[in-house]
DNA sequence: AAGTGGTCTAGACCACCTC
DNA sequence: AGGTGGTCTAGACCACTTA
């Protein structure tokens, strides 16, 4: 007789859940549908609750489930590109864009800000806080830190008064900023989890997945501001150089086999 | 009497075990060295073992421990930069770099990529294999999608054998789209989970959490080729436009605050 | 054989939302 | 009040590695 099969280990069970859960969102639901709940979900599938929030988990996480407590699992909508190309200066006042100006701060510079500005680490540095919206729900929150001391204030702008909101001086330091224009960028992303503070911001549990975008602006090989983004990793897709890149489509793609 | 206090409700207990251990990571422990095993730290902080796991689970997630089952966890190094920027057709025999061409195989085409090609979905066609390595371990698995139809064969070059090897398939199609000198490339960036496929070739295990980057090369605005590539979100932080992007540094910026 | 992390169970209680 | 998802427990067994 052959060699007999090689003994296959068995799948887990969160896995194999996963996969018939994720035919199933295919094929019988529709966006914006609610699911059954937790506790009947796991019985149907005969396994414990804790067991079938694994294979949730895992759907959340690619995108295709949306948990809100107290309410209910429903099946998400495609995530939204958006475009993190040469334009993220925009915003109110500059070309383009949704970014909005939320607030302003001296806040000690994180470790790899302070060595990007060449300031000793944990300086206090100026901090523009601005939030990126798309169809009314945020999706980015960014700390754009731009100390004051490099850029010049702008001989035709009035300066703003001490007693003037964070906003106005957010969006006066990002003018000048801009009036400075950057010749220079470099970016990275990289996969983090949402602080309380950014969760409260971006309408989502601490710990939540995000992707972190970094970006130096330079002129003339001088760094001028750093910025730290945080994007929804469940809601967004990171598109770079033209607004049409393509969708990473359907259950395919976002669970690579 | 004034108002009291708003009763603050509970942190959860992983989470300030996180932010204890993180803690720990950064003043007590070096890169590389082990962490007591998981029941030990349950029983010290005295929690339960899935509750301990919760806070390894999102430090895990922001590439500060490094798990491996049999062996122990231990605390990773820092995430490693990869660049994605324009040079990404780099491989052998191209300039630049570490990209491996693994194999070839004609296979049905996903949903996305078919689209992008103007092709019927699920349409076979052909695929290259690549495997990008970085210190000797495996960070990031590519299969580019690249029609046949649409490239010339070079005058020059010998066509493969029929008998040849997948390698030298998926070569000599790598230098066809070369030779085209594809003028446009549109990049998008998502979070997705390993298929078991990539969990292997990888070396993680399946649902671990990946940088899915989609890349479409075009010429004259002909869309000649697609890449799906799989980054391994626990090791790598992707550069664009440049190489010496900077470092979302220690805890303070990967766990955003 | 012994030790590690990975999976799984059957409960319990809590925070949040709607009715 | 009743429903939902989020947290937590105290176990058990399994898969993998090393010795």
């Amino acid at each position: 007789m052959g060699t007999p099969q090689l003994a296959q280990q068995p799948e887990p069970k969160y896995w194999h859940l996963k996969t018939v859960l994720s035919a199933a969102l295919d094929s019988e639901f529709s966006v914006g549908q609610a699911l059954p709940n937790e506790r009947a979900l796991a019985a149907r599938f005969g396994v414990a609750r804790a067991t079938l929030r694994q294979a949730l988990d895992q759907l959340e996480l690619e995108g295709r489930l949306q948990r809100r407590r107290g309410i209910g699992t429903t099946v998400a909508p495609p995530r939204v590109g958006v475009d993190v190309g040469p334009g993220a200066l925009d915003g109110p006042g500059g070309p383009g864009d949704a970014w909005t100006t939320t607030g302003w701060a001296r806040e000690p510079a994180p470790p790899a800000v302070a060595e990007a500005l060449g300031l000793p680490r944990r300086e206090p540095v100026e901090a523009v806080h601005r939030l990126l919206t798309s169809h009314g729900l945020p999706v980015a929150t960014e700390r754009l830190f731009v100390p004051a001391a490099l850029l010049p204030e702008r001989p035709g702008a009035a300066a703003p008064r001490p007693a003037a909101s964070g906003e106005q001086r957010g969006l006066d330091l990002l003018g000048r900023l801009r009036a400075q224009g950057p010749d220079g960028q470099d970016r990275s992303v990289e996969l983090g989890s949402a602080g309380a503070a950014e969760a409260r911001r971006l309408d989502q549990l601490p710990g939540a997945p995000v992707l972190l975008v970094t970006t130096r602006y330079a002129r003339a090989g001088r760094v001028l501001a750093v910025s730290l983004a945080t994007y929804r990793a469940d809601t967004c897709r990171l598109t770079f150089g033209g607004g049409d890149a393509p969708r990473a489509g359907e259950a395919a793609a976002v669970s690579v086999e």
